[in-house]
RNA sequence: GGUGGAGUGGCCGAGAGGCGAGGCUCGGGACUGCAAAUCCCGCUACACGGGUUCAAAUCCCGUCUCCACCUCCA
């Protein structure tokens, strides 16, 4: 049988922790706090980091069609996300290799990071806090543990939060402490400083880094990834954190810690749900430098596809299914998008009908995303308006409008015109002149001309018309 | 080794016991001076082996293959 969600049921969602499907509400009554991993500023982001910040932009979308007020903190990590060889910080890292300061690079990266997340249409964030400028209640977060002795220092003056103290560590991710030891794919080598394995750092010494170290009574130090999203958390979302959202690997070690961290303090779950997104393949490989497989949003941008038929690729994916993307399903996305729209400017000169019949199908659309997100039902409704002939054009339009602040498709947009370069003009008027002629050996040799301008010819009874080649 | 997920036509992907989604590509046609665009038509698939059932892509058992996670990662 199929299951036809019920509209206005508002938004439920796979919940890491519970394993199962819960209602989004706000806790408080009055806004739902969202809070979103956010990147690591020392590279591009890829397309598969994408996703991840895209699956939060519909949850944020779906709750506010909703009618649903929301409140979305992201942070920007700029610093303290390491390996346990705190040699090998990532912006110590980059900056070693260009040789900058590991704030610009930071920066840099931030600003492209906002400029991708425009271009793929996602809103922004409430607030965007850089864990830099929030050590202050970094150490007050590691001071509370510390006093409530789930925290203690190391033999290397480093802060340590201890994992046997925690009863339920390991639930979020279903791993179990002594069987983290193994580590079957890593060698684990003992830490010296910590007292038992799966502890981890709060709070790093400086040791012998110079950089991006902070003066504090535990001696200089940096903080340890994890304590960044648990005291930004509840920072600045008042001590509760109704969704949080993340990729699945961050699932373990970063948000079971968190947890850990925050649970404390609050002295209860700080997190109602948990929510995970799948990682994205590319051509069947897990994107990563080694595989030589990484794709970036300018990449896309350069072959000349809209940068939103990405966003529709994603849409066309539940995002708790691990997706292949590839150039070919990038290109179908892109033509669709395309036809939609040349669709919409069509259907947008009858006279507008916002029927019940049509509010029907704009809330049978919204109960999809409600679903937990089941935006392939999304797509296929969607498609189906193309060929539906209960609607007039009058509703398809209204329904297309309707549904952009969920879609966020720009399928209202007329394709982008560009300015008509001098050169080409004069060739559609010299074609336009050799038809009139008959001259059709001039006509189609100016028409290859053209082409290579990237401009396509379309000759109708009407005359010629020319557009810009996709 | 442990855990989770997946195998559907050339490709991408819905569907979750009966009625063979849809898209992209490709082929044919209409239109066109020719193209392009557009429209129409076509291409009939569920990894393998058993089983349950009147009926299986869908349920059960087994096998194979692929992918991911297991303190770098969105």
């Amino acid at each position: 049988m199929k299951r036809e969600p019920k509209p206005n049921n508002g938004l439920h969602i796979y919940d890491t922790l519970e394993r199962k499907v819960l209602p989004i509400t706000a806790s408080d009554g009055q806004v739902v706090r969202i809070y979103c991993c956010g990147p690591t500023v020392y590279r591009d982001a890829h397309v598969g980091n994408l996703r991840t910040f895209l699956l939060s932009d519909l949850v944020r979308r779906t709750l506010e069609f909703s009618g649903l007020k929301v409140k979305m903190v992201q942070n920007i990590t700029d610093v303290g996300h390491m390996s346990e060889d705190f040699e090998e910080d990532k912006m110590l890292a980059q900056s070693k290799l260009e040789k900058r300061d590991p704030y610009s690079i930071a920066r840099e990266y931030e600003e492209k990071f906002h400029k991708d997340l425009a271009e793929l249409n996602i809103l922004p964030a409430h607030n965007y806090p850089r864990a830099s400028e929030c050590i202050e209640m970094m150490l007050e977060h590691i001071a509370k543990l510390t006093e409530l002795e789930l925290a203690y220092q190391g033999d290397d003056s480093s802060i340590y939060f201890d994992s046997t103290k925690f009863d339920s560590y390991g639930q979020l991710s279903g791993n179990r402490l002594d069987a983290l030891k193994p580590g079957h794919r890593y060698e684990y080598v003992e830490a010296g400083a910590k007292r038992f394995h799966a502890d981890w750092a709060l709070w790093k010494a400086a040791g012998n880094r110079r950089e991006m170290i902070w003066q504090t009574a535990y001696g200089p130090g940096f903080p340890g990834w994890h304590i960044e999203c648990s005291a930004m958390s509840l920072h600045y979302l008042q001590g509760h954190v109704d969704l949080h959202i993340g990729g699945i690997d961050l699932r373990f070690p970063h948000h079971e810690n968190e947890r850990a961290q925050s649970n404390p303090l609050v002295k209860g779950e700080a997190v109602s749900a948990w929510l995970h997104g799948e990682h994205l393949l590319f051509e069947g490989r897990k994107m990563s430098k080694s595989s030589g497989n990484v794709v970036l949003l300018s990449d896309v941008i350069t072959r000349g596809f809209d940068p939103l038929s990405l966003r529709f690729c994603f849409l066309e994916n539940r995002y708790r299914s691990q997706m292949d993307l590839s150039w070919n399903s990038i290109s179908a996305a892109h033509s669709t998008l395309q036809r939609l729209r040349a669709k919409y400017q069509q259907w947008k000169l009858a006279p507008r009908d916002y029927s019940d019949e049509a509010s029907a199908f704009v809330l049978a659309i919204l109960a999809h995303f409600q679903a937990d997100l089941d935006t392939p039902q999304v797509m296929i409704k969607l498609r189906s308006l193309e060929k539906e002939d209960q609607f007039s054009d009058g509703q398809k339009a209204a329904i297309l409008e309707n549904l952009e602040p969920l879609l966020a498709l720009k399928l209202l947009e007329e394709m982008p015109i560009k300015e008509l370069p001098d050169e080409a003009r004069v060739l559609l008027e010299a074609r336009q002149r050799a038809r009139e002629n008959k001259d059709f050996a001039l006509s189609d040799q100016i028409r290859d001309q053209l082409l290579l301008l990237g401009i396509a010819i379309n000759d109708s009874p009407s005359g010629q018309s020319w557009s810009w080649k996709s």
